[in-house]
DNA sequence: CGCGTAACTTGATTCAGATCAATGTGCAGT
DNA sequence: ACTGCACATTGATCTGAATCAAGTTACGCG
């Protein structure tokens, strides 16, 4: 559990997988030397813990594969997961060397980590490396948003349909031809603390929609969706993100 | 209720009460002049919309006077809000010219507009205002964080405990002899809203603090916190933000 | 000054989801 | 192949907050 991460060898930034996403997305050739020098991959495997909330934290990082989770807890053990970190997105924040929440790999997990001082002298000396860490944060906190009123607002079912619609987006993000097959990244443990919601009822609503014939599961950790309207009708989101008829 | 909201004349930016606080906190005496020549007080009285979700804005904002809430809504009319802006707190992001949410004014409201032209050209050539609209960002985002925790994991009683200290700790926020009234800036709707609860739960967390004597109410707008630690143990939060002992 | 309406309180009842409690399933390790 | 354990399902019951339904308060306005 409390293992120490392993450092691995990196690969070099021009032909890192997210490369395009991350925060080095409009990096040249120079800047990316630099990147290359002060960089370091870590690797962690399903369910080790990255960092405790409140510990100091000498490294700012970009996940470059697997899923990690911010988790918030409450004194008596109630937790409730408060973000997704998926490949590119970014960990720690220039000028504060804690964070408020604990990181958990949920999967094997690989960080491309940057030391915290040559890091910020880079983001202060290159505009476009700051621009793109404020379009990180601000698509995180657009996320958080929604994440807020499906937290305050909506039902078992409703949270159940918006996690597998959202994941359906986010996994074979290209050429679905719609019944393809679904990993589900984490326990319903995980699933119950993301949504706000206990495990019993995640496996009760995931059942639900099994029995609807909306979805269907291979393996309790791979599903395929059925019947995406009805999916996504279940979600109570908008029929149809705004189209203006 | 959908009146055009009043033009008013501008204080200038050197004696500005939220100076020091809002995104031209590290302005220069020159900074604030190209600030000065762009900008425009608008005022909305409480109640009033000032935003809404998907349309184009024209310009960005900071609060110099009021509240106002940033919220959203399901199809069937469950909304929930998903954040409040204080004094200094800045609406809109360079790059979009659409917000996500509805804004509306809770009290009277006096914002700040920047032409979104000039003040991006502004962000760019100044690299401390785009950091301090970073700053800005973050915060937020961490509140944002807190409250999926709070909206996700926690009891009524303690959603409202947690919203009264919130409250205590912004408004008085200087000098505070402990029993000093609180004005609630909303109603128990809006706080309903806010808290992912119904306005009559709203209303019977209060009187049940009241019947225990930690809080009272002179006015059902005007209430005075009588015993601080008992509201602070029911908000459920660590009993003292991380004292290492 | 009373009228009307919006804001609030209070009570009775319902219900979605939590909690408690077995039981089932499947992979990791020997 | 067997054991152990973590993960998952399923059922019975409980309960906190929603919903439904009257009242009550109090402030803005003719």
């Amino acid at each position: 559990m409390n293992t120490i991460p392993k450092t691995r060898p990196t690969v070099s930034c021009s032909s890192c997988p997210i490369r395009h996403r991350a925060v080095c997305a409009r990096c040249d050739a120079e800047e990316l030397n630099v990147l290359d020098s002060i960089k370091t991959y870590r690797s962690y495997s399903a369910g080790e813990n990255i960092l405790w909330r409140g510990e100091p934290v000498s490294f700012l990082a970009s996940v470059v594969s697997g899923i990690a989770t911010l988790s918030k807890t409450l004194e008596d053990g109630r937790t409730q997961m408060v973000g997704l970190l998926l490949p590119s997105d970014f960990i720690g924040r220039p000028g504060r060397d804690q964070v408020a929440f604990d990181v958990t790999a949920t999967t094997d997990v690989i960080l491309c980590c940057f030391e915290r001082d040559p890091f910020e002298r880079l983001v202060d000396e290159t505009p476009h490396i700051s621009q793109r860490l404020m379009e990180l944060a601000l698509d995180e906190l657009d996320a958080a948003r929604d994440w807020m009123l499906l937290l305050g607002r909506k039902t078992a079912r409703e949270k159940i349909a918006t996690f597998i619609e959202l994941l359906a987006r986010r996994s074979n993000t290209d050429s679905h031809g719609r019944l393809s097959t679904l990993p589900l990244p984490m326990t319903r443990d995980q699933i119950a603390n993301y949504l706000g919601l206990t495990l019993e009822t995640v496996s009760r609503q995931f059942n639900a929609l099994k029995k609807e014939g909306v979805i269907d599961f291979s393996d309790r950790r791979t599903m395929m969706i059925l019947d995406l309207p009805a999916l996504q009708d279940a979600t109570g989101n908008d029929s149809d993100g705004g189209m203006i008829s």
